[in-house]
DNA sequence: GCCGTTTTCGGCCCGACTGTTTTCAGTCG
């Protein structure tokens, strides 16, 4: 059982307690614990067998019970005793936004629902509406969420990549609202999660109400959700979800400390506030014993005034970021200025849109030192895989361009397929002449986690290749990842000297978040790269460092902020 | 159910919006 099937039972079960009516501290204590293994590094079943559940935060004697009986037994008793209670479908009405466990269960204690589509039927005909507390407003207002819900079921987070930008381009839109201002993209993409629910913004104002309404009026506002003073809900053209939250100027950085996140961080932040005898919220600062309310516009002074150092939005999920930043201890996160190279780059060589000499330029306009142009090998025929003519060929032509270029060096390198068992698709004598050797999976997905991990490390212990590529092949949305040991991948990667990709391509952003984490406290050299198939594909390289950020990582964890020297003494080839 | 720089018991983050109420419950983030 991995660690997702645990997070989610954890929730299920807090589900289920909530409908039930249960204290709702004992439903946050399992969400807690669900949200903890959720961002938790290492394999539940490990911490089982070594016996160190207790270790993370929010799981205490009962939660580790269960767990270890789920991870020992494949099933939990208290789970299904309570799934029992309840007609099974319930938790389909939970989905639908605006519909909590209070009318979840007046829903089916009164009316007998235990599906969607009975919901909608029961709303049609009116049963709903003559509910107590209901209304036919409310009973519509459902109806249409859960129409909605239904439409977007397939596409319901969204990678970072796709978000971010029209969430910038909203940000553009806005800019001429009058008396608006520091309009910002918070939430989840702030933290740059790799999938994102809903646009958060939040922004300050002369007359918030004026605002609001120039907001809720913007040509890219399909639907409103909710409006009200200070805050609107709305749809947009795109189908995102947007939230907007406005505050006096002078509360800037309380605000967009409350609206960045995560939920958890901000949490621990206020109970440890309260023990300081002070309240947080947007509007800044409580002090309880005078009833003062302190307000601060920068997110350094808000934290400052709780005794603690900024603490970057990428690791604010509740782990032990407040404790680090009480002790002035937070690392010294890699930034994107850090970024010195990208060595996973294709061309119209391969399945690349641009010319060698495109990426070239765009890579200059970048500031990098140098690049690798890693087109496909010819094991990839769909992408016009290069075979050892054609590679000899472009080895040689870069070698002749190379002085053209003199303020970058242009590395010869090449994506080589690992094949189904694990040898390369080129043969070594050509992957000798390569400054750099990147390997990826690319067929064959459906191993098994042992053949596939056995594939993976053998590549890894090829003395040619440098880098693996993508490692766990994932496509957000459309493609899981592939069956892997990923302790034993980062394992032969520390053994043999090899690096891992953190690919900061939006679809894949892999390595993911939680494996860096874990990648870099083991001890394995990354870099990021951006997988660019065009020259605007280069400017992905803010979603690999954001990735990575979130992994805690500093410059010195990422092989690619070396200067060019230095890097490639980390390749060991003869230098020149 | 978890947790402890007042606590092994008694707390547990804070506020906006909506709809249905005539002062508030439910939901959300």
């Amino acid at each position: 059982m991995n660690n997702a099937e645990v997070v989610k039972i954890l929730q299920d079960i807090a589900d289920l307690l909530e409908l039930k009516g249960e204290n709702v501290f004992k439903v946050r204590a399992y969400q807690k614990a669900a949200r903890s293994i959720e961002f938790l590094s290492e394999d539940v079943e490990k911490l089982v067998r070594e016996n160190r559940l207790r270790e993370v935060p929010g799981i205490g004697e009962a939660i580790e019970k269960k767990i270890t009986e789920l991870i020992n037994t494949g099933k939990l008793e208290y789970y299904e005793k309570l799934k029992a209670e309840f007609p099974e479908g319930i938790g389909s009405l939970l989905e639908i936004p605006g519909i909590g466990p209070r009318t979840a269960l007046i829903l089916t204690r009164e009316l007998g629902i235990t599906s969607v589509d009975e919901l909608e039927k029961a709303i049609e005909d009116g049963r709903v509406a003559r509910l107590p507390r209901m209304g036919e407003k409310t009973a519509q207002n459902i109806l249409h969420q859960l129409r909605l819900l239904r439409k977007k079921k397939s596409e319901q987070r969204v990678p970072l990549g796709i978000a971010l930008p029209v969430a910038e381009s909203l940000v553009e839109a806005m800019r001429d609202i009058p008396g608006l201002k520091n309009l910002t993209p918070a939430g989840s993409l702030r933290r740059f999660r790799d999938t994102i629910g809903d646009i958060d913004l939040i922004g300050t104002a002369d007359n918030p109400e004026e605002a609001i309404e120039a907001f809720v009026r913007l040509p890219q506002v399909k639907e409103i959700l909710e409006k009200g003073s200070t805050k609107a809900s709305l749809i947009i053209t795109e189908n995102f979800q947007v939230d907007l939250r406005l505050v006096d100027h002078d509360s800037f950085g309380s605000a967009l400390q409350y609206a960045t996140g995560s939920k958890q961080h901000n949490i621990e932040l206020r109970k440890r506030a309260e023990r300081m005898g002070l309240s947080l919220s947007e509007y800044g600062i409580t002090n309880l014993a005078t009833g003062q309310l302190e307000k601060y516009a920068t997110e350094e002074a808000f934290y400052r005034r709780q005794g603690l150092s900024y603490i970057p939005p990428e690791i604010r999920e509740g782990q032990h970021e407040i404790e680090l930043a009480e002790k002035n201890a937070l690392p010294d996160l890699v930034e994107i200025s850090d970024i010195k190279g990208d060595l996973h780059i294709h061309t119209d060589w391969s399945d690349g849109r641009d010319s060698l000499e495109t990426m070239i330029k765009a890579a200059l306009d970048k500031g990098y030192q140098y690049i690798a142009i890693s087109d496909h090998s010819g094991g990839l025929a769909i992408a016009h895989g290069l075979n050892t003519e054609r590679l000899q060929q472009q080895i040689q032509k870069i070698r002749e361009i190379n002085h053209l270029f003199p303020d970058i060096q242009i590395m010869t390198a090449a994506e080589v397929d690992i094949r189904v068992n694990g040898t390369l698709d080129l043969p070594d004598e050509i992957l000798a002449q390569l400054d750099v050797v990147l390997a990826s999976i690319h067929s064959a997905m459906n191993q098994s986690e042992e053949q596939m991990t056995q594939r993976v490390i053998k590549a890894i212990e090829n003395p040619h290749v440098d880098i693996i590529c993508h490692p766990t092949a994932r496509l957000l949305g459309e493609r899981e990842p592939i069956a892997l040991n990923i302790e034993a991948v980062f394992k032969a990667a520390v053994e043999n000297r090899k690096a891992l990709e953190i690919s900061a391509m939006p679809q894949r952003l892999d390595l993911k978040d939680t494996h860096i984490f874990q990648a870099r406290e083991m001890g394995v050299k990354l870099v990021i790269n951006t997988d660019a198939h065009s020259r605007e594909q280069l400017d992905c390289m803010r979603f690999g460092v954001g990735i990575a950020r979130r992994g805690w990582c500093e410059p010195g964890d990422i092989l690619n902020t070396l200067p060019l020297k230095e890097f490639k003494k980390f390749l060991n080839r003869p230098s020149d």
